[in-house]
DNA sequence: CTGTATCCGGGAGGATACTG
DNA sequence: CAGTATCCTCCCGGATACAG
């Protein structure tokens, strides 16, 4: 189990949710969220592609605990458990999307970034540039 | 130097924004020159309290290389540089509003985090929830 | 005044093996 | 199926000393 010795330093309410988004994972399941409800958790781990077992569980477990996604277990055999977004964690898709497009506006990405989560109508899959414009 | 030997494994344009600003002291650059501008070298540290001059100085150009802000050298003696955000960088401010309010809405932050840049008018500067409710 | 060079610690994230 | 336990690697960010 992990547990971190050194306090964070959050200055103000930017820096906080900014942190949320911070880990290597999180915005992957959200976006696969987005696009597809629920999730099971051999889903999830297939949409984001590259994660093991052990961050994908803890991943989950930090956005279950800030209220992110909901996590509903059904107590069948076998196990079966099911992911869905939040409210907190649909209002915060227009942010993502808004940090989306600040990067295309001013960056040239055309055809550099894909997000991989194999949806054709991933919304964070936005392979050209000025897309939105 | 600090130069990174893995590659990045950025998926879509929301990573590579992401990614941006993630440094510990970017946003809070950004956040003072939003507030005031130009910045002298000596004022941004002032104003980033805490910071060092190694780590201050590698975020500087970590932005600047980016284009997020601009540096301008005036070879008197002694030595003035002037830093302030470019139409990218101020660009991103609405952006980091739409975060700084979603952490608001979602969280109870009141009165715990605030900026600490030091200006009254501060816009990341928000002790209470719902301020822009 | 405005930085750079160098060294270093801590922690996020990954590999692997194992479990209810 | 859906995780946990344990160990380990890599690099960001900080301290300190020094430079143009």
């Amino acid at each position: 189990m992990y547990t971190p010795k050194l306090e964070k330093d959050y200055r103000n309410p930017l820096e906080v949710g900014l942190a949320f988004l911070s880990g290597k994972w999180t915005t992957r399941i959200i976006c696969a969220l987005a696009n597809e409800q629920p999730l099971r958790y051999k889903a999830l781990k297939a949409r984001a592609s590259g994660v093991t077992d052990a961050v994908l569980a803890a991943t989950l477990k930090d956005l279950t605990t800030h209220g992110i996604i909901q996590r509903q277990q059904f107590n069948e055999i076998p196990l079966r458990v099911e992911y869905r977004l939040t409210d907190k964690g649909t209002a915060a898709l227009p942010m993502l999307k808004s940090i989306c497009q600040w990067t295309q506006q001013y960056n040239d990405l055309a055809g550099q970034v894909r997000c991989g989560c194999g949806q054709d109508n991933c919304q964070f899959d936005l392979p050209t540039a000025q897309q939105h414009s």
